[in-house]
DNA sequence: GATGAATGAGAGTTCATTCAT
DNA sequence: GATGAATGAACTCTCATTCAT
């Protein structure tokens, strides 16, 4: 009886939902993004995962191939979706200025204090010194940057010097290399010194930057 | 008279010099960053250092304690010659806008593609990124990163308020760390990427910073 | 529906029972005393045990966490049962002088040509050695010596000099250091010397200490 | 000059003496044999031992060719010396009882706050233990035992039995094993448990090991 | 699908012994 | 003879991954 149950189960299309599965990715990644931060990918074990995140050793490996995909998901996940509130915020924005500002804003204002705001980037930097070794992790992030980062900025830039309110002499490229240059000097910092003044610090990148567009 | 000959015997001076110890050593710590920067800290084997370097594991542990402390060291030994280099140079300039372009400067014609010199950067900033986890690594970085590169541009930048170069209104402290936040922002890009147009991004960096500061 | 199945399957009991855990640690155990006795604690490495035993490496490193620990269990463990076995053999005696004789008697009638009887032995007094030097030994051995052997001797004798069987002017606790140190003797002359005349030897012992005590 | 110098001291036969060579020996295995006391044989090392005489390692090893044979002459040189000194005593008594007393009162009195005492006693034991492995050390004991040892006693009592102060039903090689395995006892009980009062246990023994006799 | 016991290659470290000086 | 730097095999312990249940 219970056996013939049990091949019903079999049977039926998948008893979860595709949703249940993404979400249970989910909370994988975000305890493992905590345990990598705790601890650094190298030193993070998957029997850490196990504990924080309550799945067993078998069940996080039917979802994740090994702990590297692990990895590279978690940082993916978390940078995406922070990509993409940022995004939403400069549509709002009508002058290029104001979206360079609103950006200086976003990491200006940003809760450091907050832990897993913290383990985002403690891991995020983590992970972009591992694409000095890993090509795969390499042609990930520049393929990433150039295509989310650089061309964000490049925008726009060009759309300013086009309305005239940014200097028409200035290389949208290097300006953007320059922008997120300054923002990634500024959170390398606050994750390294718990005592670095970053809102201070940022703003007078903000009003260096500004100054020197117009 | 035999008692004599013998103390002599006792009295020689060992057998290797001082010099001789500190050479193997630094043959070892120059051998270990290139093994760091290639495969990173906890990836690097002390096989792989003893394979790159020549020296038999039993050797390397007569100089050093632990893969830890060759680490420390490695770090240590090179940024602390990197930097008087610089202090060298900044002595021989009078104004002190002068010396902070100098700075840049430095960083501007620095040579990446050297692999002695990548290496270098690419284990300084694992290093720095360690100390989130690692107190030891925190506290002597706190403390070496206020006395020699904060106070560094402190001084300079209280020295040019001084003598009306540099406005008055303007403080030090957030200045220098501003200043050194744009540094390790374009080196972190260097290391990540390999076509970061860095003498470009540092010279905007460079004449944003100075603009600001008259 | 879905979430009760679920609840099910989380429910499950351990893939391996409790007393599938235990009797594998035993396993594990006496083929570590085997090892110890073979060459010595030091000498006996992991890699005896893993062979010895059959597991792999990382078996042993669930069931324990260190060779140190293997160590204590494994002369815990088999002391421990050894010591059980004798107290209800004496239970069942009546007279003071009978008990104490039976004493006698078990170590008179050990079998130590058994390898595992002896390696026992061996391996307890190489353990007993280590008190010296390690204070966790030591202080584990001090509290057992009493507890169990030394306090077993005393309640005989003050049972035995209340019931007249035994002089009364004779101290219960020097009696039962002096007990042991007889068995002890005797037990680390039959470890040492293959050709010891234990049976005799001890049964002279006993000759002397009834005697004694009459 | 100089060269013609160190010739001639090569040439003369040579400049220690024996007797010169024989102390420095001593003076090392005295040093070992507290090494080995305070870490144990396995866990003594010969930087230890360095570390402790003040001897070079090369030295060290111009003496002896092993740590092995280190461990053999420290504890042989100490434990003869011991022996001889009982031996003159014994010689100057005339029964066979008080030859007997004497050697338990020897045992009784010694000064087991001593650490130098106590040292060998912790050597001598661990030593004997690893006789049961190690068949060079196994026939040593095993010939020194029964040449040293065993035949005194058996002397003494057959002797005793001669003149009619010891009954003559007893087996004088039993007894003679019976003796030293008390002794034994006792001894590991000191060496094991700090507290063991064995003053009083091995009084006790003496008085049921002379009663027994008579 | 879920579980966690089992695997075993590979990590950092130690140390008795040697031998060029 | 004396020295101590050098050696490298051997040690204990770890951990990503697998797979029988």
């Amino acid at each position: 009886m219970i056996a013939t149950q049990e091949e019903e189960v079999a049977d039926v299309p998948p008893v979860v939902s595709e949703d249940y599965k993404v979400k249970k990715k989910q909370e994988i990644l975000s305890s493992a993004l905590i345990c990598f931060a705790k601890k650094g990918y190298q030193q993070a074990t998957m029997d850490d995962i196990v504990e924080h995140s309550g799945f067993s050793k078998g069940a996080i490996y039917n979802y994740f191939k090994s702990k590297e995909e692990i990895y590279f998901e978690a940082v993916n996940e978390n940078t995406s979706s922070m990509h993409n509130t940022v995004k939403d915020k400069l549509a709002q924005l009508s002058t290029s200025l104001d979206k360079l500002a609103c950006l200086f804003d976003t990491y200006i204002n940003n809760d450091h204090s907050d832990p897993a705001e913290k383990a985002l980037f403690q891991v995020y930097y983590e992970f972009r010194l591992q694409s000095c070794r890993d090509e795969k992790i390499a042609s990930y992030l520049t393929r990433r940057r150039q295509e989310s980062f650089i061309s964000l900025i490049v925008d726009i830039v060009q759309e300013g010097q086009k309305k005239g309110e940014i200097q028409n002499d200035l290389e949208p490229l290097i300006l953007a290399h320059t922008f997120w240059g300054m923002i990634d000097g500024a959170s390398i910092c606050i994750v390294t010194d718990p005592a670095y003044p970053y809102k201070q610090a940022l703003s007078q990148m903000k009003e260096m930057f500004v100054a020197y567009l117009t």
